[in-house]
DNA sequence: TCAGAAGATGAGAATGATTATCATTATTAG
DNA sequence: CTAATAATGATAATCATTCTCATCTTCTGA
């Protein structure tokens, strides 16, 4: 599935799967511009769209200004910081019973696709300012 | 804390703590129209942050266009529709053993405040849709 | 190899949510 | 009651995202 894209998908898809963090489309823009200095915002928006249909990639919403990508689409869970709004991956497996998220999607009548859980707290970076200010 | 809250605070906080859904910016600001006629979008947008920032209420963050704000501040999950965007209550407590949290908290370089289970799947009224399409 | 169709692209305009500005209005202190 | 201070609302500004459309590529079939 993944022969057919072009040269400009394969691009950004490649910089997702490197990237550590999960960037907004602005960086996807900038970071692919050093493959392909000719791209443009706008195709950088569309290939992110085809990429996220064809389930390649998934997209984070947006917790601060703007949407976060990722390049890793094997279910996993985030950690958002509350200062800072850094959004980092959990590296370790967060598992929910089945019974659980069944009932959870019943008692909310939906049914069940897929699940995440999102741990706020506040990165180190941001627990070291706290340590000044007061 | 509640009784230094003016007027419009009082009521648009009202509009939420009434309502089911989670409402938006806008939807919040139509509904405080019935009780605050007078009021203006960029009053209620301001409101709800000094309430988010009080603990009154809390930002959703936005999976669709725009940003959601909830009436109700005790810990609980939300089921969102893949489909349609819909952002609904799970009414089931789904408790993580803390090991679990401090283990995937400190994992992912952080401190443990809160957390948030995220079930994707699609509403029965998206569900209904899917049926005709084929 | 070539003409033309079909699709992809990029520049910039348009949109929509949110935020900032600032003159006016309401509230408070004295 | 008056001056000072804070809150408000209208509107302009901003920022991310989407749309538009002319141009450029790629593919098809002769």
């Amino acid at each position: 599935m993944e022969e057919i894209l072009n040269t400009n998908a394969r691009a950004i898809l490649d910089v997702l799967r490197a990237s550590e963090k999960h960037p907004t489309a602005l960086e996807v823009y900038e970071e692919a511009r050093g493959v392909r200095p000719r791209i443009g915002l706008a195709t950088v928006y569309r290939i992110l769209h085809q990429l996220t249909e064809q389930g390649l990639i998934k997209e984070l919403g947006r917790n601060d200004e703007s949407c976060r990508y990722d390049g890793r689409t094997n279910r996993h869970d985030h950690a958002i910081c509350t200062v800072c709004g850094a959004l980092l991956d959990i590296p370790v497996e967060i598992r929910l019973p089945d019974e659980v998220l069944q009932a959870a999607a019943q008692g909310a009548g939906m049914n069940l696709g897929s699940y995440e859980v999102r741990i706020y707290g506040q990165c180190t970076t941001c627990q070291a300012k706290e340590q000044v200010i007061p």
